[in-house]
RNA sequence: GGCCUCAUCGUCUAACGGUUAGGACACCAGGUUCUCAUCCUGGCAAUCGGGGUUCGAUUCCCCGUGAGGUCACCA
């Protein structure tokens, strides 16, 4: 056991597009192993694959991790101890592993055409075998000068190891192959390199998704031959799509981790999600704050099997975190979202109104449709009334007469919060009317929306002038 | 097809071999003098099947079944 090794973790992905939810709950654990040991948290970008990178996912994925306040230690734009931490930077590193395997008779040119190879894959498939490329090893392998492929000449045995989450596996020799370690393009394969720069850097724990655990047996085959003691791995199942059984992809509509950063997700509510999609602490708690998170987490408590992304449950957590945040807090957080015509208003009145809003919003992007009518007239809305269950009952002079009830009464009052509570109330023992007819009317005609806060909150925010104003047009609208 | 892994409410999950199998999301019903939301109360809903071991199995073992992964000059 290496209980003393610092604990240095990575998040190793390649530039291939954008993060999602399912890509980034690596990178979620392994920060928070991290953070918990007091160690580091490195970025590195394998980019060996020339043909799949996409330009710009490089820095794009720089701004996901740190928009969800995943912050590494080391990476290629912040540079650290171990740099480059850029693959494609690195290829001298390779080359000389890859020559001290040939030297040690570990590695050897592929002579095969890839059309040869490939017939001897689909012989195996055919056969209902797996393929093995060691079955057709060359005897005589030409010496190695790049124009071939590098084989790692492999040394097939059984295999017992500890996974952090997967706990014990086990493994036969029909496993092991010689895998390709440097691609006839002279970039190494991921199977080469991740080994190599994880050595270099000294990573004390590989957290990866469980696409790789078939191919675990062949990497520890392979630090064997570079007399390399593994990292200790950890093994975390997939994420999987709402409906399917397969893991989430970019298909099932998974989305970018910045799109919802960008329609007002708080970071700390992702975070708490991701890691809630297969952790928990043994108690009944559903809600942790990141401090709490590392210092509970754990890769033992993580689940085994894969976890079904549920959106809803997102949607749940984050109003959670929103209904918990301070005002000031929540005022300077969604700045950006609040619909156009509030640009004019100041502070103070703003602040108004997201205290009535709050426990209403899923995420910031709502705030708009929310609030508009606290900013602007919105237009007469008459199927609010003709739709209502009880008013769409009254005829237009009953309506009306309502109205006029109410605007006169409203006209003699301060409308501070608590006068008008209590004068709302007078008007309903006035007119004889239940709530839901005398309410709903003024409500809607002061907001014209479907929906709102409190009737006497509402009303007190928007002010006497314009609650007049707007009660006016309605009648108007009555003519 | 070989190999590996997994299996509790629709979903996320809890349960030293002994619990009326618990919680959360979602959903349904009721309450909070109007709507939406919050909050509160209640409800619906699960141990994949079959064998063992055991006084007793969600838990341990075996066999099925189902699902996923892998068998790339992708990671």
């Amino acid at each position: 056991m290496s209980q003393m090794k610092p604990v240095r973790t990575r998040f190793a992905p390649s530039p291939t597009g954008y993060l999602h939810v399912g890509g980034i709950r690596t990178a979620v654990f392994a920060w928070l192993v991290a953070r918990q040991a007091k160690g580091q948290f490195i970025l590195r970008l394998e980019d060996t694959d020339k043909r799949r990178e996409v330009m710009g996912s490089d820095q794009h994925l720089m701004e996901s991790l740190q928009a969800l306040g995943l912050h590494y230690d080391e990476g290629p734009d912040v540079g650290g101890p171990y740099a480059p931490y850029r693959q494609s930077e690195r290829l001298t590193s390779y080359q000389q592993w890859a020559h001290r395997l040939v030297d040690a008779g570990r590695a050897y040119a592929d002579p095969y055409t890839p059309e040869q190879v490939q017939t001897f894959r689909e012989e195996a498939m055919a056969a209902k075998q797996p393929f093995l490329y060691r079955n057709h090893r060359p005897q005589q392998p030409p010496a190695w000068d790049g124009r071939q492929p590098l084989r790692f000449k492999s040394d097939p045995k059984p295999y017992r190891w500890h996974d952090a989450i997967m706990g014990d596996l086990s493994s036969g020799p029909e496993v092991i192959d010689d895998f390709i370690l440097v691609k006839t393009d002279g970039y190494p394969t991921y199977n080469f390199a991740h080994i190599i720069d994880d050595y270099e850097m000294q990573i004390s724990h590989i957290i990866r998704g469980q696409e790789f655990i078939a191919s675990i047996p062949n990497y520890l085959n392979l630090y064997e031959a570079l007399a390399v003691t593994p990292p200790i791995m950890a093994t975390a199942p997939h994420v999987l799509g709402p409906d399917g059984r397969k893991k989430l992809s970019k298909r099932d509509g998974a989305k970018d981790v910045l799109d919802y950063i960008r329609e007002g997700f708080l970071p700390e509510a992702l975070i708490n999600f991701i890691v809630s999609l297969g952790w928990n602490d043994g108690t009944e708690q559903e809600i942790f704050s990141i401090d709490e998170l590392v210092a509970k987490f754990s890769l033992e408590r993580v689940q085994r099997s894969g976890a079904h992304f549920d959106e809803r449950r997102l949607l749940w957590m984050n109003g959670s975190y929103i209904r918990n945040l301070t005002l000031d807090d929540i005022y300077t957080r969604c700045q950006a979202y609040w619909p156009p015509e509030a640009a004019s208003y100041d502070e103070a009145y703003k602040k108004q109104v997201l205290a009535l809003v709050q426990e209403r919003l899923k995420y910031f992007a709502e705030l708009s449709e929310l609030t508009s009518f606290f900013f602007t007239d919105l237009p007469p809305a008459p199927e609010l009334i003709s739709g209502h269950k009880q008013l769409k009952k009254l005829t237009v002079d009953e309506l009306k007469a309502l109205l006029e009830q109410s605007r006169d009464s409203l006209e003699a009052s301060d409308f501070s919060s608590q006068e008008l509570a209590d004068r709302l109330n007078q008007l309903l023992q006035q007119t004889g009317q239940k709530p839901a007819v005398l309410f709903s009317l003024i409500r809607i005609a002061t907001t014209q929306a479907p929906a709102s806060p409190g009737l006497a909150e509402t009303l007190s925010v928007l002010g006497k002038d314009r609650s007049l104003a707007r009660l006016a047009a309605q009648l108007a609208n009555f003519e």
